[in-house]
DNA sequence: CTGCAGGTTTTGTATAGACAAATAAAAGCT
DNA sequence: AGCTTTTATTTGTCTATACAAAACCTGCAG
């Protein structure tokens, strides 16, 4: 019962009544409740109790990209997902790091690199470096069957994620591991996740300009 | 009535039907119906009709990157923001766009081209072919105090965006208009706008790697 | 055992009615 | 006029009922 949507309120302020809608569709007002609900949920019609419902003037032009697991993401695709481990090791945080971390630059931290395959063909280089507070057992775990990431997500609850996207020309051990040539630029994710109160993971994901891209729609 | 959120059912599979929620709790089949679709809107249940209700094991890691108009981001950053026109012009829409508009080869379309200054560094060039069914007016505009983008979310209703993002070393006219040396990459968002049934407009914006990135948290 | 038919369960949707809560407008008082 | 009180309008929520649609289960025939 929403053919109100292609209706031509266009406008700024105000539609009529729920009464008087349910009147002129012969339908009851239960009906008209739940469809403009509906429109309020999608910030199309704003509503206030007491006044009225007026047409959202904003109607945002927010487009979404959705950030997955990469695994996950090159199922979805139909597509056969491998992994090589690279390097797994424990090491002083550093630094820079250890800001992000909030740990003192001596601490020792977990880090790995994996590379991602589609179809045998290199997409992601994953650099990640763990806090061991968070996952102690980080080491221990094979993962050449389980990405990081599936672990992290099954171990530690997620809390906060932040993030940006950035391109990159990336730095020759990089290029290698994609198997792109030095002037390819990169697709680069950074991605800091928090879990129980603590920054729990930092992730630079690579990935080559040629084969990947953040795609969407609305 | 939605206490069924803290509710320890964390598992794979089923929760009771409505019925039996309805007299656990007291309260109407329809009351249960809403909480329980509105827990299905937010993905943490799955309602199969004639089976029952699932709750979703997947609770996807998805974290969301929101893109928005130039001018409102840098606004939003307290920072001044200016634009030049570079380019407006009809031209032939050629066959590879004339795809993306369904349009022939040979049919007309506007093209601007409009490069974005935040504190009077150049941060985006923004180059877009508009289909003049959807904005006849479109080269009337003058697009130094008013967005190209502004201009068509106000004159055309959008209906629905495609996007992608990628990384791309940018072609010498971009550079220059962007200031930048040809060996620096750009972060590339095509966007594709819908509007009234047809492809209102599509558009490719550049932004230099070492002064623009998509950030976002969750 | 297999396959089909029919009945049962469960969700999807619509209806009419009732009351609460918030806002807006009108009336009344000083 | 300015303020308060009352009244009306409008959305928010819940109830009880009814039927449709999809999936599941059971029993029967072959």
């Amino acid at each position: 019962m929403s053919k109100i949507r292609e209706g031509a309120w266009t406008d700024g302020d105000a539609i009529p009544a729920e009464e008087s809608l349910a009147r002129e569709f012969g339908v009851s007002r239960m009906t008209v409740n739940r469809a403009i609900r509906e429109l309020s949920d999608e910030q199309i019609v704003k509503r206030i109790q007491g006044s009225g419902t007026y047409v959202a003037q904003h109607k945002y032009q927010s487009t979404l990209v959705e950030i997955r697991n990469i695994a996950d993401e090159i199922a979805a695709r139909g597509h056969q997902h491998r992994s090589e481990l690279h390097c797994l090791e424990r090491v002083k945080v550093g630094e820079l790091l250890g800001r992000q971390f909030g740990l003192k630059s001596s601490q020792m931290v977990f880090h790995s690199v994996v590379v991602h395959f589609e179809n045998e063909q290199p997409i992601q280089v994953e650099d990640r470096h763990v806090n061991p507070s968070v996952a102690p057992d980080y080491m221990a775990q094979d993962f050449s069957s389980l990405t990081p990431n599936a672990y992290l997500m099954r171990t530690a609850p997620l809390q906060g994620v932040r993030f940006d996207i950035e391109a990159c020309l990336p730095p020759l051990h990089i290029t290698e591991m994609l198997a792109i040539p030095a002037t390819e630029p990169c697709l680069v994710l950074h991605r800091q996740t928090q879990s129980m109160g603590q920054v729990a993971s930092v992730a630079m994901l690579w990935h080559p300009a040629s084969r990947y891209r953040f795609t969407g729609h609305f």
